[in-house]
DNA sequence: ATATATACCATACATTTGTATGGTAATTTA
DNA sequence: TAAATTACCATACAAATGTATGGTATATAT
């Protein structure tokens, strides 16, 4: 509609750019200055990077403010949206298996500011529906947090991943659903194939398009 | 206003730099410089800014990272919460007012990155939980979008606000509850105290302590 | 009474930062 | 073939930035 017809195809470099602000974004939770940028890539002069930054705003992909410092803003979605990558699917009802890379990527609002090492579950099935966990929900899992009794985890068994409830008893612990149909799963305390993966902090719904 | 002497309580005006701090970074995506805060306070020179924000480091709620442009790190909640505003209780049920400043702050993932002019509501009652949305629940509304049909939407009635399905019939909108014990609400085209506030494109919910 | 925390001011300075201009070379597009 | 685009380089500069020092004044704590 206005003149100007956007190419939208980046390149490898400018690719790899916009990889490292959104990084910088997400982990020290400021963009990096042009500066930066050039140390990172081995740049010697910031004329460089400003190159591509142009590169990518006439592209539509970032946005500059002028005379801002690290004034490097994303447009990423309408600004909005994020991608993330799901690292697997995990069963809320029977164990799924895991998969060694990313199975997808979900949208997450640019709300969705992870920290370095939390991560993102999908999960399936319907155990925790009782808990308001449901199919198709992403759980966002802080692997930094020991569970406390009554709080949802994430964890493998037998190279498959469930999201249950946590409860240590004596010895063994035992991992809930929230479904009465689904019996709860008891660990003994010497049982090696099992890890505790992460703390479910908090769920997360996209309402998309679709009614309900 | 002096308050009481605590070392270890922040002031009015440190609390009042400390929000700017985090408004900053949650609005433009990026935290302000001295300059930046010195101005939007009035401030002659950046010297009283870097004193209230050595205060601040010294009662560990920032951290300052030296030399670095724009280099404040928010210290709440291991980094990974970030207090936003909830301008508003809104009604899946019946409507509630909204109050004129916010009512409350709920601490959001760092995650928690919201575009500028989109807001966060806090649902009290059940109407809409057939919907999978309950009472306590975070919903992110982006007040950019025209709702279409079947989507959830955030709408102002007679200075109340309502958390409701959207449906355009003709002339009229309806406001249809998920839960049957809600009868819908119909508006008539010329009905001037009704307003849509903006399209319900996200729901959170933390899983803080409790079990539930 | 003395020391400390708060709350502003002014001045100063070495770096950093965004930005511009101009150059070379390879590659892609029209 | 000509014109852009991409991908680097070097140099330059005004403005912005973090930071320090020192001053004045008030309030609080020991």
């Amino acid at each position: 509609m206005y003149g100007i017809y956007m190419n939208r195809t980046i390149t490898e470099i400018q690719r790899n750019i916009l990889d490292f602000i959104i990084g910088e974004k997400v982990d020290r939770g400021i963009p990096p200055t042009r500066a930066e940028i050039a140390a990172h890539f081995g740049y010697k002069n910031r004329s460089t990077v400003q190159q591509h930054l142009k590169a990518l705003a006439n592209k539509g992909l970032i946005r500059l403010s002028r005379k801002i410092s690290r004034g490097i803003e994303l447009t990423l979605e309408e600004k909005f949206f994020i991608p993330r990558p799901v690292i697997g699917e995990v069963a809320a009802g029977n164990p799924l298996t895991i998969y060694p890379d990313a199975i997808d990527t979900v949208e997450l609002p640019s709300i969705a500011r992870m920290p370095g090492d939390s991560f993102l579950l999908r999960v399936k099935g319907d155990s925790l529906k009782d808990a308001f966990i449901f199919s198709g929900d992403i759980v966002i899992v802080n692997p930094n947090l020991d569970p406390r009794n009554g709080q949802i985890v994430a964890a493998v068994l037998e190279d498959a991943a469930v999201v249950k409830r946590f409860y240590r008893k004596g010895d063994k612990i035992e991992l809930v659903s929230e479904n009465p149909d689904y019996k709860p799963i008891i660990i003994e305390r010497n049982y090696s194939k099992f890890k505790i993966v992460g703390v479910v902090i908090g769920v997360y719904r996209s309402m998309g398009n679709k009614a309900g």
